[in-house]
DNA sequence: TCAATATTTCAATAATTGTTGTACTATTGA
DNA sequence: TCAATAGTACAACAATTATTGAAATATTGA
């Protein structure tokens, strides 16, 4: 991953209420939702609602599919995997030690042994 | 890690600046790097500098030692390594079978098999 | 066809963040 | 002790980002 994509990644989930977007996105799985049930499910009024979803959606975390009138949006899980990646690399890079700890903190993660 | 960490962490890297800081710091390794030493590697004016050093200070990220007239900063790379495990969950959490991809990434990330 | 619905675009404004220069504090070494 | 050095704090300003309301576009269902 570029560091200017890592960049704007950053800079998208770098707002609450566009991280609260993105996480509910996340918990809502494949089928997403529409851009009014993220706006009721948010309290946000749908100006500003679109606003960040633009934002989101130009950084690449969301992919966004026209259904009728409907606007359906969906988290890119596989950008937020590169972006882990990057940062895994980015720690571990010139300090090979630093790869035991981030190494450890996986097994933590990991459900199976 | 609660959210509104990862969210004070994100608003760090936002700035491309603050990121190549951090960069700087995490592949200077274990000893980090005075301010002086930062503020001429990226050309930054010092009180730039001072600016975007306090907001990663304050954010987690880096980690200051006195020493003498001299402020060394050094990388905080736990921080870094619990965002990448939030970052995990957050994405696995609703969704099992997202966590196969992100363990096929993490295979690629490893150096050992 | 047409009113209702979903969402976006645009312009105006509010709020936040970044940058610069000057002044200040603390430490060193002569 | 004192001039030089390292860094930060503060205030002013510039620049960016967030929020709102009104208007526009597109789609649906009656």
């Amino acid at each position: 991953m570029d560091k200017h994509i890592a960049l704007a990644v950053f800079e998208s989930l770098s707002s609450g209420l566009r991280l609260d977007v993105f996480r509910l996105l996340v918990r809502s799985g494949p089928d997403g939702l529409v851009a009014g049930e993220i706006s009721a499910a948010l309290d946000v009024t749908p100006t500003n609602l679109s606003f960040h979803l633009k934002a989101l959606t130009q950084a690449g975390l969301l992919t966004v599919t026209q259904e009728g009138r409907y606007q359906r949006y969906r988290a890119d899980l596989p950008l937020m995997q590169k972006l882990i990646t990057y940062l895994t690399e980015e720690c571990c890079g010139g300090n090979p030690e630093c790869c035991f700890d981030i190494s450890a903190s996986r097994k933590t993660a990991d459900t199976n042994p």
